[in-house]
DNA sequence: CGAACTGCATTTTTT
DNA sequence: ATGCAGTTCG
């Protein structure tokens, strides 16, 4: 083990005597990371505070100090984008690309692992690699065989709840009876194995498999395993806290034999338990590793200190915590604005009108983020910054090979490369139309279950014989001679003429040409695209792998925009100017983590908050509206409690926007809506609706936080009968703190602020 | 086989 | 409100 006080560690005899140059400005703790070489390590990464620095630095030492070659070094992260940044900085470090070291995703290494190995887990090196959509149909298939009501069980639910059970690394034998009870009215387990198999007679692995396979393959092949635990010397895994059970088994299992494995995270950060990440990993770590060393990265490089004082006092509200306390020697900064509006309009509008602002004041639009909880939340933005001229980009939508069309040329594709792929043939087989629909390829199933072939073979099989109509026979003969021919081009001619003569004889490209529909031009631009892509590749199959794999979307961030994007989607990024719009009870928390999830959720949309803050450098707006329309509802809203739990030094409610006055809005005039002072030029543009709310008054001033308070023993008890400016006269129903639930006698139940209301009887 | 209709849900996302 | 998916009708 390393003596952590070793900074830099002495080198052994055969390198060179001064400091590395690549180790000049690490501050302690990181240099601490750094030098920790051998080990069990866990480095707790605060928000900016050069993780990634530590990370490609340790690993730029390990291989200068030749601790090890580059190929017995594993490097684990979670994206792509991630795996490809630490190949380039640690390249840049190293001075020349390193070569031959394992550096990937979780996935991408466990496809790799599982092709060499692939007959011990009844797989062919050549396997599929199914996405989620494969996955649905696939299950949707199962539903069908097993006539389980749909309704009740939407493939897409039971595929995600396959895929959790893989995230855990359960596989059908493995599974707790009361789990697979629960699931399609007891007959989980059944279904779950089913697909499993059907997985193997694809020759196919959906991502889940990538791991757990791999797992089970070094719990059976002890050989296989002891190969990679020797190799390994050193294992660095990025994220660890968005690590799920199955990842953190397969890391256990090679980190075994040397146990120098460094897992870089930060619990604050982790923001994926829905999708099957184990918080408790990292929490565990050091008794899952006994004596290993701990650095705490807490000198934060990114915001001021302002907005790490915010970020900090909000993320203490959580329990279980490991504990970390950032500091910087930053200026203070701007405090966090804090700002309460009328309705969702209104807060794009300012949000708006403040990002204009700051562009012609020089502001680079690409250092300006809005943060949303949700992806619908970015609409109105959209619609704001079209109207204002301001260019910005939605950052995660769909993404370029999860479209319809390339979907379907990969299809093709696929079928080629791996004549087994059902899934594969079964989508292009009548695409374009061919006339080969439902009878005819409910002959051809049958067949295949008969004989146990894939589609293909059997389709192969039965147009020898009459079973099938004329048409329909030569139709599909065609179509596999078709096949055939594509296949044995691809020995003999280069991969992207391949492609081109596949999407041209198969009638694809045409079907898209003769298209009338008016996304028909673009899809084909889109398939142009792909072919180009194409070009990144030496052959067929290593474009599919990385179709599979790598599925991304080049973005051009070199333009100037504004970006739009989810909380989650703002993970590791950061931006001078950060705007953190609709911090309403209901919406952020969001409703659905307070209904099922318990205190666990509502921490983890704590931390989400916390994610959010922490992104900005210099400046940060909190905003959250009184009103909003929600599926075509208005609706009264409440602050988001994380506003409260703000420490009040570190924020400032903008006086001059203050539409949350101290009094509350009882009372006040009936004069019409006096467009804000802050903002005089923006007008109300709301429909009519918004029209309804001209009576809000702005008293300026006042705190709407001690007002809040205020609110409470102001004889506001159930069954009291009050007004709201909105919702006219009700009761009081129920009654939590400040916040109350009124029976309206138009308006139905709401809940509502105290502020918001009078009592009248 | 395609168009129109109905009903329904609508957090977060990587591989 | 809206969009999407599944179903039903022409």
């Amino acid at each position: 083990m390393s003596d952590p006080s070793q900074i830099p560690p002495a080198p052994p005899p055969s390198a060179p005597a001064a400091p590395a140059p690549y180790l000049s400005g690490l501050n302690e703790t990181q240099a601490q990371a750094v030098a920790a070489v051998d080990g069990p390590v866990l480095v707790l990464a605060g928000a900016g505070t050069g993780k990634t620095r530590v990370l490609t630095t340790r690993l730029a030492h390990i291989l200068m100090q030749r601790k090890a070659r580059p190929w017995e070094v594993l490097a684990v992260t979670f994206t792509n984008k991630a795996a490809r940044e630490m190949k380039e900085r640690v390249g840049n470090l190293v001075g020349a690309p390193v070569e031959g070291w394992w550096v990937g995703t979780f996935h991408a290494i466990g496809a790799r692992i599982l092709r060499a190995n692939a007959e011990l887990v009844g797989r062919q090196p050549n396997f599929t690699i199914l996405d989620s959509d494969d996955q649905v149909r696939l299950v949707k298939q199962h539903l069908d065989a097993l006539e389980i009501d749909q309704k009740r069980w939407p493939p897409r639910v039971v595929s995600g709840a396959i895929q959790r059970f893989k995230d855990r690394g359960l596989t059908p034998e493995k599974l707790p009876e009361e789990e697979a009870q629960s699931l399609c009215d007891g007959r989980g387990l059944e279904i779950y194995k089913a697909y499993q198999d059907r997985l193997e007679a694809l020759n196919a692995c959906d991502f889940g498999d990538l791991l757990l396979l791999c797992v089970e393959l070094f719990q059976t092949a002890p050989e296989v395993l002891a190969k990679y635990q020797r190799q390994f010397r050193y294992i660095m895994v990025d994220e660890y806290q968005d690590t799920n059970v199955a990842q953190y088994l397969w890391l256990r299992l090679l980190a075994q034999a040397h146990k120098n494995i460094c897992c870089v995270g930060d619990d604050d950060q982790s923001i994926y338990s829905w999708r099957g990440a184990e918080v408790g990993n990292i929490l565990r770590f050091e008794k899952d590793f006994p004596g290993a060393t701990v650095v705490r990265l807490e000198r934060n490089y990114r915001s001021t200190s302002h907005i790490l004082a915010a970020a900090s006092g909000l993320i203490a509200h959580n329990d279980g915590r490991l504990g970390k306390t950032l500091w910087t020697e930053e200026n203070d900064g701007d405090p966090v604005v804090v700002r309460g509006v009328w309705d969702g309009d209104e807060e794009a509008r300012v949000i708006g009108d403040e990002i204009e602002s700051l562009h012609r004041g020089g502001h680079k639009l690409n250092e300006i983020a809005v943060l949303v909880r949700a992806g619908f939340q970015t609409r109105e933005f959209e619609e704001r910054l079209i109207t204002l001229g301001v260019p910005y980009r939605v950052v995660g939508g769909q993404r370029f090979y999860e479209r319809q069309e390339i979907r379907d040329a990969i299809a093709y594709l696929r079928v080629i490369a791996q004549p087994a792929d059902d899934l594969a043939f079964e989508r292009i087989v009548n695409l374009p139309k061919r006339g080969l629909g439902d009878a005819t390829m409910q002959a051809v199933h049958l067949h295949a279950r008969a004989r146990g072939l894939p589609l293909v073979a059997a389709a192969r099989e039965i147009c020898g014989t009459d079973e099938l109509k004329p048409k329909a026979r030569q139709t599909l003969t065609q179509l596999i001679g078709d096949f055939d021919r594509w296949r044995g081009l691809v020995s003999v001619t280069d991969h992207i003429d391949v492609v081109k003569t596949v999407l041209d004889e198969s009638g694809y490209t045409d079907m898209w040409r003769e298209s009338k529909a008016p996304e028909a031009q673009g899809r084909l631009e889109n398939l142009k695209e792909m072919v180009v892509a194409l070009e990144d590749f030496d052959n067929l199959a290593g474009f599919l792998e990385h179709v599979s794999l790598v599925m991304e979307n080049e973005e051009n961030a070199t333009d100037d925009k504004v970006s739009l994007m989810t909380l989650h989607g703002a993970k590791g990024l950061e931006f001078e100017t950060v705007f953190l719009p609709g911090w309403e009870e209901g919406l952020f928390p969001h409703q659905r983590a307070l209904d099922e999830g318990g205190l666990a959720a509502l921490e983890e949309e704590r931390r989400l908050a916390y994610v959010g803050l922490t992104r900005a450098r210099k400046r940060a707006a909190i905003s959250f509206a009184a009103n909003r329309r929600v599926y075509g509802q208005w609706q009264t809203a409440l602050p988001s409690r994380f506003v409260e739990e703000l420490p009040g030094d570190n924020i400032s409610r903008q006086q001059e926007q203050g539409l949350y006055a101290g009094s509350g809005y009882g009372g006040l005039g009936n004069g019409g809506y006096d467009g804000g002072t802050a903002f005089p030029g923006a007008l109300r543009r709301g429909g009519p609706r918004a029209s309804r709310f001209a009576g809000g008054g702005n008293a300026g001033g006042g705190d709407w936080r001690a007002a809040a308070r205020d609110s409470t023993g102001d004889g506001l008890t159930v069954g009291t009968r009050v007004f709201h400016q909105k919702f006219g006269y009700g009761r009081i129903k129920a009654k939590d703190g400040d916040k109350l639930e009124i029976d309206f006698e138009k308006a139905g139940t709401k809940k509502v602020m105290g502020s918001f209301v009078e009592s009248v009887s």
